[in-house]
DNA sequence: GGCCTCGATTGATCCGGCTCAAATTCCAGC
DNA sequence: GCTGGAATTTGAGCCGGATCAATCGAGGCC
């Protein structure tokens, strides 16, 4: 075997049992591969989905991350969500064939496309692909509205946990430190994505902080006691869970 | 021709150009109708879905209303989202094949009924009932996205106005007075659906009532001035509203 | 290394909506 | 029509997070 088919295909990703390969057959993950186009990368600040285009391709991040975001009439930002390495960006767009908010890399971005037209015809044949359309679109929807919750019924420290631990354990799955990371999104972007003011989430982790439940040096976190933060956090344990 | 066809189908509903079948070939709603069963009528405050329950059907409301809903750990109650008639509820089971909420009656409810295998099975073979499951869960995604957004940033008069703006709007489709209307939730659950207290719901609508916008006798609506909640509310019209 | 700019922290004050409490209205069942 | 209980409205006071403002720190560039 030369160096021919060192490429990356989804069957040999380290991704593979992320993405949306995960819960695909041998045969489904191959042919999906060949519908798959790997993008260049993109340096930080680009924009990989504009608000207003045609939906004409789904976008998974193969490497750095995104923020899913917007601008209100008044100029005021927002953050729909995150995106880590595996994530499946712009699903929102099967509304109505068109994107709503853009997807901006937090640091350089290396992405795998994957057109629509090829997609719906992949659906066709593959009953696993199928599934996995809904239920990613399905996963999609309860996390959202999972959240809407949280941003109307949790505090801003709440808040901040859940966001951080839910984080942690993303890495985690990933094969990254779920404890010892790295944030690529500024406090404005946290702040935005969850409802709230930068101030009052640069208090929040100081909190964290001087409870000694982090250690927080610039975008370097250390998550301390990760039982302390799941415990006052929606997701999980805190009292105002869901069940 | 006896009376005996006169049943209700898919093809002569009057929900045809609202509900699943808005999008789909004569031939495909054909197909679909076969595979719908008719709900015999729930009462108030019947549950039709439990959270925590097998996913094995999907759930439209043919009459009525329903709201889906659940308790959290310390006894708090969310509102997702509430159903008026040709609203497919419970997408999010998707996810994981399992239901997260419950779904309520909130008057006199009559509903249709359709298997998650019997839905999957045509989807293999109809395009466009794939095309529109897949419409309809991105549209239902948008829509929870949006709304997130609208409760971190809108204060509590913009939620209200955007809440009976919208209320309105899908009144409208179902060829109901759009500015003439009665509320078959209580405060409360319009509280909780927009992360608010009853208290401020009250208030929110009495200011409404003393600016001249709306009349309010108890459960039923009169807009009086329907432009001016557009103005404030965050779907339309109003400063914070998405471009 | 040193400067410069942007991001993050910290402080002081203010306000919208929550909480607690009471009065009122609505509606179901006689 | 009357009545009891629940839903709604209204009021008073408080608090968490927003706002405004100043300082501090970090990373990029020369």
């Amino acid at each position: 075997m030369g160096t021919k088919n060192t490429e990356l295909s989804c069957g040999n990703c380290a991704l593979s049992r992320i993405c949306l390969p995960a819960n695909l057959s041998a045969r489904e993950t191959r042919i999906l591969a060949g519908a798959v186009e790997r993008g260049r990368e993109l340096c930080t600040g680009a924009r990989l989905i504009r608000a207003g285009t045609r939906m004409d391709a789904l976008y998974v991040v193969r490497s750095g991350s995104a923020k899913s975001c917007g601008v209100l009439k008044d100029g005021e930002e927002y953050v729909r969500a995150f995106n880590l390495p595996g994530e499946v960006a712009g699903l929102e767009g099967f509304a109505n064939g068109h994107h709503t908010s853009d997807l901006v890399a937090l640091e350089p971005l290396r992405y795998c496309r994957i057109s629509i037209g090829r997609l719906e015809r992949m659906m066709e044949t593959l009953p696993g692909l199928r599934r996995e359309m809904l239920r990613l679109l399905g996963q999609s929807l309860e996390d959202t509205q999972r959240m809407r919750i949280e941003v109307s019924m949790v505090d801003a420290r709440g808040r901040l946990a859940s966001f951080l631990v839910d984080l942690s354990r993303r890495l985690e799955r990933r094969n990254l430190s779920p404890t010892h990371f790295r944030l690529s999104m500024s406090r404005r972007d946290i702040a935005r994505h969850l409802g709230l003011t930068l101030e009052t989430v640069s208090r929040a982790l100081g909190a964290f902080r001087r409870a000694g439940w982090v250690e927080v040096k610039a975008r370097h976190i250390k998550l301390l006691r990760p039982d302390m933060l799941s415990g006052i956090s929606f997701q999980n344990g805190g009292s105002r869970a869901l069940l």
